[in-house]
Formats: structure tokens, C-alpha cells, sequence
DNA sequence: CCATGTCCATACGCTACCGTACAGTCAAAC
DNA sequence: GTTTGACTGTACGGTAGCGTATGGACATGG
């Protein structure tokens, strides 16, 4: 998600040169790890990029790790509510989840940053921040199940499978594009996925 | 998958040290890239890894760029193929996707080394490589599912729709295994998938 | 106007890895 | 037994990135 979003938080000096805060860093590195993975996260390249070095960047952090822990938590804040709470505008159930499929895997349902993370599991700070983010989801879709009357184990095993559909779509968006439906046809798709998720519900 | 099959490939000298192939190198490629990432695909790691120094590396491949080639096309050759086949000894369509089902998400089915790819898509060849193993899966599912008397492009949709759902199953066993039901509760949950996937076929 | 604290720039040493050069080894062919 | 060619070891130079040290710049409060 979105970041960079209240960019006024420090006085901001005149006009000369802004300076930066950690969280500048922690977005910038996001980004790059959107883009390059985990090893994508280097201080000198993000630097250059900040238009700045790495004076700075050894100011507001330790090291690099602190950065990457400072990423990840970042993005965990802001990861999972940004799409749940936008849903929560809606009351109906099965909107709800069509809402949530839509939204999901439109363009911005290949997020790179998420495939580079589940990419990078391996780390454990990484598996752990994944771990929270994956529940918290799985968790809600299965509410929504239970809401269209599934008990609480079918709930959880649609809400699974909803989920690992989205998972998988993303990849394929990211990776296989082509492999995807596009345009109308992508409605279609859409459409009869819902059908057979929500059947005998 | 399942790499060093065939280890006598080569006269193989008595026995003080043997000597190494082009393959031996891609293989450990393959290896490494599981664990690793890309990155970990490091000639220096691998030469230690195999005992060897880079000289022997740069006498097989021009640059390291070559062995990423190698061994992508290994994995293709192999990749795609090994579980179909397998399941060919099954003729029933259904109970091959049951069987494919079972396969793909058990131990073997969070191949660490597919989700490296599938996060290192911004490569072209690895895109490439991809594409074209998705393609060929895609297909076969497919075909199942036209074989259990869906029209072209309910079977494709449906074939998506569950190659999606690997996918992200595959991703969640890798990332976070704890999401996912053991045990008992898994078969229960297959069974439940494979239901889900098939009513009103 | 100076002092102080915050933030940034620059220079440095260190490590890991890439790729090259070239000398050495060792089995097989003759 | 020598030669030959496939293979390996070692030493070297180059680059990218981490982390440190230290000296500014610059605003703000005294």
C-alpha cells in the first residue's frame, strides 16, 4: 500500500533541501524490495535514489537490519487493513467478497512487494510478519463465509481456499500475465469463481 | 525437482575425486536457487559447496549468467513433466486431479525452488521459463476438466481456478505453513477443494 | 552572535563476489 | 613413456556494498 501519504510531518525547512526521516527510509526501502527483492534493500543504492547518502541513513539507523525490521513493520501496519477496512463500507456479505476479488486482483493485485516477501520466508522476521498478515486475512474471508451461513470449519475451509485462489492469481498476475484472463473475459472469470466459491453455501 | 538421478554420466575416474559436469554445476544451481533466492546463485559458494574452486566452474560456463541459463532450462525439462507423467498411469480424469491435487500440496508441493522463480519473474528468462511450464500446466488441468465434460472455456476457467489455488496453496505451505490444515484436516480440507472444484462439472 | 544539537557529506577500510591469467594435474591415446 | 587435452588450483585486479569516523551545514535557543 500507499505510503508517502502525509508527507508534511516535519517542519520541512524552507525550500532548500527536505531532510529525511526514518520512515522515508523504511518506505524507500519497501519500494526496492518491491522491485528487487529482499537483496534489492542495499544502503547505498537506496541512498542515491533519496538523493542523499548514507550519512543520513546511518543517522536515523543502526544498520541495515533495523531497516528491514523497520520496513516490514510498516508494512504489516498498513498491509492488511488498507483493503478490509475499505470493504467494510459495504454490508452484504457476498458483496463484500466480491468486492474484495475485485479489488484484489485488479492491477494493483500483483503488488510485487507481496511475492518478494512470500518470496523471502526464509527470513524470520519476514515469516513472522507474514504469518500475522495471512491470519488476520484468512481470518476475516472466513468470517465473511460464516456470515453466508457456512459453520465455522466450512467457513474456514472456503475462506482458505478463497484466499489461496488470490494468492495464486496474484502470482500468476506478476508473474504470467498472460496467463490470465484479461478485459471481459476477466469478468467472466471473476464471476464464475465467485459462483463456485459461494455454491451451497 | 528431484535432481542427480543419473550419476554416472561420466567414465567417472577411479576413485580419488571426480571430476565435474556442466550439469553437476546447474544442478547445484537449481539447489541454491531454492534456498537463496537468485542471489544465492554465486560461483564462489557453489564452487565450495562442490568441493571445487571457480576454475573449474569457468572452464564448463563463460560467466555466471550461462549457468542461470543452464539451469533454468534444466528445471524446465524436468519441472513440467515429472508429475504428469506420473499421472498418466491413472486414466479416470477425476482421479487424476485428485491424485494431481494430492501431489502438488503435499511435502513436495512447497517446492521452495518454484517460489523463487515465481519471485524472480523480472528476469526474462526466468519469465520465460515460466511462462512457458505454466502454460503446459495450465493445459493439462484443462484438458482434465474438459474430459469430465466441461466446454473449452468453463474448462479453462476452471483449470485457472485451480491452478491458482495450487499456486497459492504452494505458497502458503512455503511461507506459512501454519495456515494450512494437517493431519486429518487436511485430506478433509483436499476433499473439500476437489468438491468445491467440481460440482455441476 | 554564538552555541548546541540535528542532520548530512565524504573518505576510509573491510568483505564478498565476478571474471581473467596461467600454471599444474591426470587419464587416455598413441 | 611421452604427449595431449580436458579439467582444476591459485593468484590477481575490479566492483559493490556494509559500516565507521569525522567534519561540516544549518536552524534554533540563548
Amino acid at each position: 500500500m500507499d505510503m508517502a501519504q502525509e508527507q508534511a510531518r516535519t517542519p520541512r525547512t524552507t525550500g532548500t533541501r527536505r531532510r529525511l526521516t526514518a520512515q522515508d527510509w523504511a518506505d524507500a526501502a519497501l519500494a526496492a524490495m518491491g522491485e528487487g527483492g529482499l537483496a534489492a534493500v542495499a544502503v547505498e543504492p537506496l541512498a542515491a535514489r533519496l538523493g542523499t547518502t548514507k550519512g543520513s541513513f546511518y543517522w536515523h539507523f543502526a544498520n541495515r537490519d533495523a531497516l528491514i525490521e523497520a520496513a516490514l513493520a510498516r508494512w504489516e501496519e498498513v498491509a492488511t487493513e488498507a483493503v478490509i477496512t475499505k470493504m467494510e463500507a459495504e454490508t452484504d456479505p457476498e458483496r463484500k467478497l466480491r468486492g474484495l476479488l475485485d479489488r484484489t486482483t485488479g492491477a494493483a493485485g500483483a503488488d510485487p512487494l507481496e511475492m518478494s516477501l512470500l518470496a523471502t520466508a526464509a527470513d524470520p522476521r519476514v515469516a513472522a510478519a507474514l504469518a500475522r498478515v495471512t491470519e488476520r486475512r484468512i481470518g476475516y474471508v472466513a468470517a465473511l463465509f460464516a456470515e453466508l451461513g457456512c459453520s465455522e470449519t466450512e467457513a474456514r475451509r472456503r475462506g482458505l481456499l478463497a484466499y489461496s485462489a488470490y494468492l495464486g492469481h496474484s502470482q500468476l498476475g506478476h508473474a504470467v500475465p498472460q496467463a490470465l484472463p484479461a478485459g471481459a473475459a476477466r469478468t467472466r472469470y471473476l464471476d464464475s469463481v465467485i459462483d463456485t466459491l459461494l455454491r451451497r453455501a
